[in-house]
RNA sequence: GGGCGAUUAGCUCAGUUGGCUAGAGCGCCUGCUUUACACGCAGGAUGUCACAGGUUCGAGUCCUGUAUCGCCCA
C-alpha cells in the first residue's frame, strides 16, 4: 500500500476522509458526565461567534486554529472538552448590508419594506453566511461540538436576554433616559461609546460674531460645526474670565434665527482655550448637555434622524447638515459676522459599522447603569480569578472598566432582541416580563405596545459563555462546563466583548466567565496595515486551505503566533489573481517532510514482528532520539500549558526535521537494511514517529491522523517494554498525550551525540572543501582526548556511515597522515587524507585561528580584570576560566596545525 | 492629550531571570537525480541588535531621552 503514496503530500482527500471520520466517531460531542463519581476535568472553550454578515478572514482562521489546538491538546489529555461553536447576529453590521442589498436589488428603502419583510430577508442571509461560516470553520479542522451549534438570536439565547433584562430591570440597573448620543444617521440608530471610532479629519473652526442684545456690542465664538448653532440656547463664559462680570446676564440675540439667549458662567469653558466664549447647544453637544443642566437651558434639537435640518432650524429646514453648514456660513459671511476661518485638525467620531460621521444627538434611550457590574469585574482581574496572557492586556481592560460610563442598549434596528418594555397608552407605565404581557402590570389596560428597538448585539455577546449552556434553566451543561476554561480573543474586543462578559457572568451566574483569555495579534498584510475587505488585502482561509492545505495553514498560523506581535503577511497574487501569501511555504514544506519522513518510515515497518523489545535491546542512537523526544514532550507541555503557540510549532519542527530525519532516519538505515538489526530500529522508529504524531495532532490534525491511522495498520502497538509505551488507539483524535518519561532524558548522552555530529559535520565540510564526490570513501584520523576518543570509537559506524569513512584511526595519540585535510574544533582533530591543497588549508586555518584568537583575548582580558573576577557570580568566573582554557588549547592545536603545513 | 507595543541578517520573525563567538525560516552562494522527500540532501556566507546617554565586572536584554511606525483610550 506505501508504494501508492505520492511522494509529495497532497492534503485534500486526506482532509475530507478525516473530518468525515471524527463526525462519524462523534468525536467533536462533549456529555457532561451522566455518573456523578466522575471526577473527569472539563476543558471548555466557547467560540467568539464569528458575525454573520460576511464570510471568515484570516483574522478568523487564526483565532479558530489556536482554539482548536487548545481544545485537540486537552481533549487528548483526557479532559472532558467542550468547544461550543456559534455565530453571533451583529445587529447594525448583518442589517445594514441586508439594507444596502434590498436597495440596490429593489430600490427599496427599509421602511418601504416593512419590518417583516426585512427580517425575512436578513433571515435568509443568515441562513446563507451563517452556513458558509460553518463549513469554513470545518474545513479549517474545527473540532466544535456541532450538535450544540448557536446563534445569538435562537430560543435559547433569546431566553438569556430577556432573562436578564428582567432581572437588571427589576434590580433598578436598567433606565430609560433622554441623553446625548452617539447617533449614527446612516443607519439611524444610537451607538455605545466603544462603538465610535476616533479618526482624524481635516476640518476648520469658524470664528463667529454673536452681537449682544441691548446692541452695546458682541463676543465671538468659535465652532467646528457651525449648524449647530441653530440650536443654541445660551453663551457660556468662564466665572473668572475678566469680561464675565460685564458679560454674564446680559444677552445675545443670536443670529439667524433672531433668538434672545443668556449668557451665562460656566467653570466647563476654558479661557485660554479659543475665543474664551463657548455657544451653548445642549441638544447637539455631551458638554454643552451638561452645562444645559446645570443652569436649566431649553434643549432645542434641529436634526432630524437622518442628521438633516429640522422645522426648528429656520429656514434650513430639509437641509442636510453639511449642507446647512455651508448654507449657515454664507448668510453669516453676508451678515459680516463670519470673523475668521481657522484650518483645524481634530478627531471626528465614525460608526465602526457604517463609517458614516456621528452626530451627538438628543434621544430617548435605554441604558445599563454599570458601575455596580463594574466593580466586581474589576476586583476579579486584580485579584486574578482571571488572567489575562499576556499579561498587560489586562491593564486595556481595567482601564475600560475603571472609567466606564453607563451603556446605552438601545438601537433602532429591527435586526435583534426587541427590547421587552411595553408602554401603556392608558396609565403611561411600563411592563416588561419573562413572558409577554397581554395587559398593563400597573391598570390592566390592554392598550399596550412594545418599544419598537431592539437591544445592543452585544448584549446578547455578554451572555454567550452560559446562555449557550442553556441558562437561565439548570442545566448539567451550565454546572458541569461554567466557568469555562479559555477565551480566545483579539484585543480588538476587549472592552466591547470581553468586559462585559466578565460583569454579566459574575451578575447572573456568580462567578467569572473563564479563568484565562488568551490575547492574539492581528493579521497584517505585508505593508502592516490590517486586511480589510474594503481594501482588498485581505487573504481568504480557503484560497490558502485549497493551495497550502489546512494543516500547513494551521501550522504556519501557530508558528507565528509570539507574544508581542503582529502578524504580517506578505500578500501575492498567483496566475488565478487569487491571493496568496509565503508565509505558509513553511507549514507546506514540513507537511511535506513528515509526509515523506512517514512513507519512508512505512516502507521500512512492512511485515514487521510485534517480538517485544526491551531497554537492554536499544543502541547508542536509539536512546538518543527518545531522550530528545522526551525533551520535547517536557517543553511542549510547558509552552501549550502557557499558551504559547509558536514555542511548540517550532520545538516539533526542529525535533523532528532537524534530529529525526536528519540524524536518526539516516543513522538507522544500515540497521533497516540488516534483517538481524531490522526489529530493533523498527519498534523504536514506530513508537518515536508515533509520539510524534500525537504531539503534532493538535497543530496539524489531518494529516497526522492519516498516517497514524496507516502505522496502526502495520504495527498495531508501540512501546519498549520498561521504558516508554503509547497506549492504542484506532484513531488519533482520541489516543492518549504522550506521557513524558524524565527518566529517559539523558544530558551525557545527548551531549556525546552532540560531538559525534560535529566531527562528522567537520569530516562532510572537507568533503565538500575537497569537492570529494559522496560515492567514494575516505580515511581518516581523529585525535581527541581518552574520554572522547572512547565515544568516537564505540560509535564509529555511525560516522563511517554518514561521511562515508573507509578506514578510521582514532585516539588520543593518533598521528595526523600526510597530506592530509585538517578540521579542528575544540581539542578534537579530524584528519582526512590524501586531499590536501596546502596554501587553501593554510589560509582557512589562519582565518579560524584569527577568529578563536578573539575570543580568546576577550575573555582573558575578561580574567585579567579584577572587577569582573571579584564581582561577577563565582560560577560564571569559573565557566570563563574553563572557558579560557578550552581556547588556549584551541588555539595551540591550530596553531601546530598551520605550522605542520611547513 | 493619556496609555501600550514595536524597531535584531536582503525579507518575515525568535531571543526566558543581564553572562560562551546573537538564532530560525525564506532568500542567497557551492555541490548533489545519495532507493522517504528538489515542497529535498550536504556544506557555506550574511548583523554598528533604530539612535544618544546611563546603571553594571558585563547590556540585544535594565533605566532615561530622541527618532520612526502601529494600536488603544479621551
Amino acid at each position: 500500500m506505501t508504494e501508492q503514496l505520492s511522494t509529495v503530500y497532497e492534503p485534500k482527500e486526506l482532509e475530507t476522509t478525516a473530518y468525515k471520520q471524527w463526525l462519524a466517531l462523534n468525536a467533536f460531542h462533549a456529555e457532561p458526565p451522566a455518573n456523578p463519581d466522575d471526577k473527569t476535568l472539563p476543558y471548555c472553550i466557547m467560540i467568539p461567534p464569528p458575525n454573520v454578515t460576511g464570510a471568515l478572514h484570516m483574522g478568523h482562521a487564526l483565532d479558530n486554529t489556536l482554539q482548536d489546538i487548545l481544545i485537540r491538546y486537552r481533549r487528548m489529555q483526557g479532559y472532558n472538552t467542550l468547544w461550543m461553536p456559534g455565530t453571533d447576529h451583529a445587529g447594525i453590521a448583518t442589517q445594514t448590508v441586508v439594507e444596502k442589498q434590498v436597495l440596490a436589488q429593489d430600490g427599496k428603502t427599509r421602511h418601504e419594506l416593512g419590518r417583516d419583510e426585512l427580517l425575512k430577508r436578513i433571515w435568509s442571509w443568515k441562513d446563507q453566511y451563517g452556513n458558509q461560516i460553518l463549513d469554513q470553520l470545518k474545513g479549517l479542522g474545527a473540532s466544535c461540538d456541532w450538535e450544540r451549534t448557536r446563534f445569538t438570536l435562537d430560543d435559547t439565547c433569546a431566553k438569556a436576554v430577556r432573562k436578564t433584562f428582567v432581572k437588571l430591570f427589576e434590580d433598578g440597573l436598567i433606565y430609560r433616559g433622554k441623553r446625548i448620543v452617539n447617533w449614527d444617521p446612516v443607519t439611524q440608530t444610537a451607538l455605545a461609546d466603544d462603538e465610535v471610532e476616533h479618526q482624524e479629519v481635516k476640518g476648520h473652526f469658524w470664528h463667529i460674531k454673536y452681537p449682544l442684545a441691548d446692541g452695546s456690542g458682541h463676543v465671538v465664538v468659535a465652532t467646528t460645526r457651525p449648524e449647530t448653532m441653530l440650536g443654541d440656547t445660551a453663551v457660556a463664559i468662564n466665572p473668572k474670565d475678566d469680561r464675565a462680570a460685564e458679560l454674564v446676564g446680559k444677552t445675545i440675540m443670536l443670529p439667524l434665527m433672531n433668538r434672545e439667549i443668556p449668557i451665562i458662567a460656566d467653570d466647563h469653558v476654558k479661557r485660554d482655550e479659543g475665543t474664551g466664549c463657548l455657544k451653548v447647544t445642549p441638544a447637539h453637544d455631551p458638554n454643552d448637555y451638561a452645562i444645559g443642566l446645570r443652569h436649566n437651558l431649553e434643549q432645542i434639537n434641529v436634526m432630524n434622524p437622518d442628521a438633516s435640518i429640522n422645522e426648528l432650524g429656520g429656514k434650513y429646514q430639509g437641509m442636510d447638515r453639511y449642507e446647512a453648514r455651508k448654507a449657515v456660513i454664507a448668510d453669516l459671511e453676508a451678515q459680516g459676522l463670519l470673523v475668521k476661518v481657522v484650518d483645524h485638525i481634530h478627531q471626528v467620531g465614525h460608526s465602526y459599522r457604517s463609517h458614516a460621521v456621528i452626530e451627538p444627538y438628543l434621544s430617548d434611550q435605554w441604558y445599563v447603569k454599570v458601575g455596580p457590574l463594574a466593580k466586581p469585574g474589576i476586583k476579579a482581574v486584580e485579584d486574578g480569578k482571571i488572567k489575562f496572557h499576556p499579561a498587560r492586556y489586562s491593564d486595556t481592560y481595567l482601564n475600560w472598566l475603571k472609567g466606564i460610563r453607563d451603556w446605552c442598549i438601545s438601537r433602532q434596528l429591527w435586526w435583534g432582541h426587541r427590547i421587552p418594555i411595553w408602554y401603556c397608552a392608558d396609565c403611561d407605565e411600563l411592563t416588561t416580563g419573562i413572558e409577554d404581557p397581554t395587559e398593563c402590570q400597573h391598570c390592566k389596560s390592554k392598550n399596550i405596545e412594545q418599544d419598537p428597538d431592539v437591544l445592543d448585539t452585544w448584549f446578547s455577546s455578554s451572555l454567550w459563555p452560559f446562555s449557550t449552556l442553556g441558562w437561565p434553566e439548570e442545566t448539567p451543561e451550565l454546572k458541569y462546563y461554567y466557568p469555562t476554561s479559555t477565551l480566545v480573543t483579539g484585543r480588538d474586543i476587549i472592552t466591547l466583548w470581553v468586559s462585559r462578559m466578565v460583569m454579566l457572568g459574575i451578575y447572573n451566574m456568580g462567578d467569572v466567565p473563564f479563568k484565562d483569555v488568551f490575547i492574539h495579534g492581528t493579521i497584517l498584510d505585508g505593508k502592516g496595515e490590517r486586511m480589510s475587505k474594503s481594501k482588498g488585502n485581505g487573504v481568504d482561509p480557503l484560497a490558502i486551505i485549497d493551495s497550502y492545505g489546512a494543516d500547513a495553514m494551521r501550522f504556519s498560523l501557530a508558528q507565528m503566533t509570539t507574544e508581542s506581535q503582529d502578524m504580517r503577511m506578505p500578500v501575492t497574487q498567483d496566475e488565478n489573481g487569487m491571493n496568496k501569501s509565503e508565509k505558509f511555504d513553511i507549514g507546506r514544506n514540513f507537511c511535506n517532510k513528515l509526509w515523506n519522513a512517514s512513507r519512508f518510515a512505512m516502507m521500512n515497518l512492512e511485515n514487521m514482528s510485534e517480538k517485544p523489545v526491551t531497554a537492554a535491546d536499544l543502541k547508542f542512537e536509539d536512546k538518543w532520539i527518545l531522550s530528545r523526544l522526551n525533551d520535547s514532550i517536557k517543553a511542549i507541555n510547558v509552552q501549550l500549558d502557557e499558551f504559547k503557540f509558536s514555542d511548540p510549532a517550532n520545538s516539533l519542527y526542529k525535533f523532528f526535521w532537524t534530529e529525526l530525519c536528519d540524524w536518526y532516519l539516516e543513522l538507522i538505515k544500515p540497521r533497516m537494511r540488516d534483517e538481524s538489526q531490522k526489529h530493533v530500529a523498527q519498534q523504536v522508529l514506530a513508537l518515536v514517529l508515533d509520539g510524534c504524531l500525537r504531539l503534532m495532532h493538535p497543530f496539524m490534525p489531518f494529516i497526522t491522523e492519516g498516517i497514524f491511522q496507516s502505522l496502526n495498520g502495520l504495527c498495531k502497538n508501540r512501546g519498549i517494554e520498561g521504558v516508554m509505551s503509547l497506549k492504542s488507539s484506532d484513531n488519533l483524535i482520541n489516543a492518549h498525550w504522550p506521557e513524558l518519561n524524565d527518566s529517559l532524558i539523558d544530558c551525557e548522552l545527548e551531549q556525546q551525540m552532540n560531538q559525534i555530529q560535529t566531527v562528522i559535520r567537520l569530516l562532510r565540510d572537507i568533503r565538500t572543501r575537497y569537492q570529494v564526490a559522496p560515492r567514494d570513501s575516505v580515511n581518516i584520523t581523529i585525535k581527541a582526548a581518552q574520554e572522547t576518543a572512547n565515544i568516537f570509537e564505540s560509535q564509529k559506524h555511525l560516522i563511517a556511515n554518514l561521511a562515508n569513512i573507509a578506514e578510521a584511526n582514532i585516539g588520543p595519540d593518533v598521528q595526523k597522515p600526510a597530506n592530509a585535510a585538517t578540521a579542528v574544533d575544540g581539542e578534537v582533530e579530524v584528519f582526512v587524507e590524501g586531499v590536501v591543497d596546502v596554501e587553501a588549508e593554510r589560509s582557512r586555518l589562519s582565518k579560524q585561528l584569527e577568529t578563536v584568537m578573539k575570543g580568546f583575548n576577550g575573555c582573558q582580558a575578561k580574567l585579567n580584570n579584577e572587577n569582573f573576577v571579584s564581582r561577577a557570580k563565582p560560577e560564571v568566573v569559573e565557566s570563563e576560566k574553563q572557558r579560557l582554557e578550552q581556547l588556549r588549547e584551541q588555539v595551540q592545536t591550530i596553531q601546530k596545525n598551520i605550522d605542520d603545513l611547513g
